[in-house]
DNA sequence: AATGAATGAGTGTTCATTCAT
DNA sequence: CATGAATGAACACTCATTCAT
């Protein structure tokens, strides 16, 4: 692994720890034995490490997205919900902060940030949208059931840890169980317009 | 309302937006059109701010679980829904410093952070259980059900805004069916063993 | 005891212990169970105090000098360093302001403070020389032998406590005996020259 | 000389000028053409600083009574009076910050400052107990006496000025002399049990 | 690439002092 | 007399960043 990609590892994994600001260049440097000034041998400034952090969390989001099987919606939404919570449980540094230190960047990265996190959003809630047109899914409002959804999802990083009890496979099953039975898919019916 | 209490709540207005590390003092002293120093005429210190503004939401959420009806397993987690995101509504800065800015507190206060925030998720996890082994509620893991649940209150502190299109009324009712449902206790059954 | 005396030994204390500089109005203040700004009905400013102090101090030393007997220079400067000594333990807080603190004064009040300890000094300086005059003292060089026995006084406020082991007859006893030989006015030699 | 060392000497001559606590690290910075937070590239703290300069201190103290001469207990005494005055003189700010600073050091270290200079008033009363024993020295009381003498010495350094017109070589000639007959060790006697 | 010294702005906090009440 | 709130300057110290070496 090279020096930028060290740097960037590193970065997201005290960013994730302390928050952005209370991670100082300097406390990076030191992580990776160096002095503070080296690192701008290899980034242009800590801001830049921030979003480029966030952009490689919302690559993997968005790489389940694109994987996700041509088949039913409840099998999608399994494949969803696993696929989100792996790149979470595989990921935790980067997809903490995707979730919360982006709101640090300043207004022209800012929107970069938000537009990752939108389109990802809007995956979401077509694959929802798809099983709801299908007759599989129901529910009273479409946003709403894709934010429940998310939240769901989103939090996790708060407190799933993968070195835990709870194997990432048990949980993410579990987890999808409920997220379709959230969504008025409960375990009997078929998958589609049986 | 007193200067303290003025404080407390651009306080919490500031650290929920910014972020408790990209407050200052001098933002929040000029917010309330004070120089600085000022402030300390009032409080102790910048983490007492922090810790006091977590206390307060914790709070509103404890008397949540402590107004709940005496009832069935069911209306008794619609009414632990309905309250949650109420008090989001109703006290969104206090409620994002609850949920996010606790973790820069330092470790003699962070502890304190840490036992308000789990006796919290304790006293939701109670009323879960008390829905399986009521037989209303069916989960395959009491500990990950309540972890699904509290994510999903929890996370819309980043998305509901009261001042939104969807009124708070519809927003919980929903929100509370797809709980409902998520726990295995969809719309028709008895609350109860009927 | 008026106020106004009251804070003017506080602060003599306080000065003292702590130091000029490291001794904030409101210690000061808190000392007195007053609020910060109370004692400015009492007093002009903080300098104001210092040289106050000073003031009060350098007057006790003085009554020593305008107190000595109409005797011979031994009896006279045993009575100089027997004075100078009780003094110290009867004032250690003002003796020790009056020996350092007095440094931390801005030039025009500064001025009146140097011109207070020359006072003193060179009243000190004059017993010497009456004792050099009558043969009584055999010294080198006048200026020398005072300035060694004021050092030997001075720097006895860092290190005499009062209610030490040793009592003040004692302790002056012994130094006055030493600060004559020190003069070359050993035990033995009449006083003057009889 | 390097930067450390620069910034010590520095902090040395204004701690000694002005006090501890009326030097700023602004000051000290502004002294050396420098921005206030340079320093703390070669420091870890004000108070380091404060520190450093009272051992260096104290390592010149110590050294002279390490470099006293095996001979009798006038000559010993009479090498201890010069050369504690020729450190006095070689090293005004230092020594002052010794004899007086060092007090505004906090708990953990001014335990260190207090040990470095009661080991060199430990070192100056073994000289002269050597000296009572040896029956050169006549002294009621050998604590008093040793206190006596560190008190001559010591607050030399609040009037002694190397460049003023006294020479050192004169000055600690007749400051050894005043010493010794204070000790009740006169001119004429033999060095020793003669 | 990396260092180490430097910068200038900014941090939380303390200070002596003022003043309406 | 005393309070409590406020000020504006100062404090020690940290920060992201630059740059000659």
């Amino acid at each position: 692994m090279d020096r930028r990609s060290q740097i960037l590892q590193m970065a997201g994994h005290l960013f994730s720890q302390r928050g952005y600001h209370a991670t100082s260049i300097r406390d990076l440097a030191q992580a990776l034995n160096l002095q503070g000034g080296s690192l701008y041998a290899h980034i242009a400034s800590k801001e830049e490490l921030l979003l480029e952090v966030v952009r490689q969390a919302a690559a993997r989001f968005q790489e389940v997205l694109e994987g996700l099987p041509e088949a039913g919606p409840k099998e999608k939404l399994v494949a969803l919900v696993k696929g989100h919570l792996r790149v979470i449980a595989e990921e935790l540094p980067r997809a903490t902060v995707f979730f919360h230190e982006w709101k640090h960047l300043s207004p022209p990265l800012l929107e970069e940030a938000k537009a990752l996190r939108r389109r990802y959003e809007e995956g979401v809630q077509r694959v929802i949208a798809e099983g709801v047109e299908k007759g599989v899914f129901q529910v009273e409002n479409l946003r709403l059931a894709t934010l429940f959804l998310l939240s769901a999802l989103n939090w996790t990083y708060q407190w799933y840890r993968p070195q835990g009890p709870m194997p990432l496979e048990e949980f993410s099953e579990a987890y999808a169980g409920m997220a379709l039975r959230a969504l008025g898919a409960g375990e009997g019916g078929e998958d589609g317009q049986a």
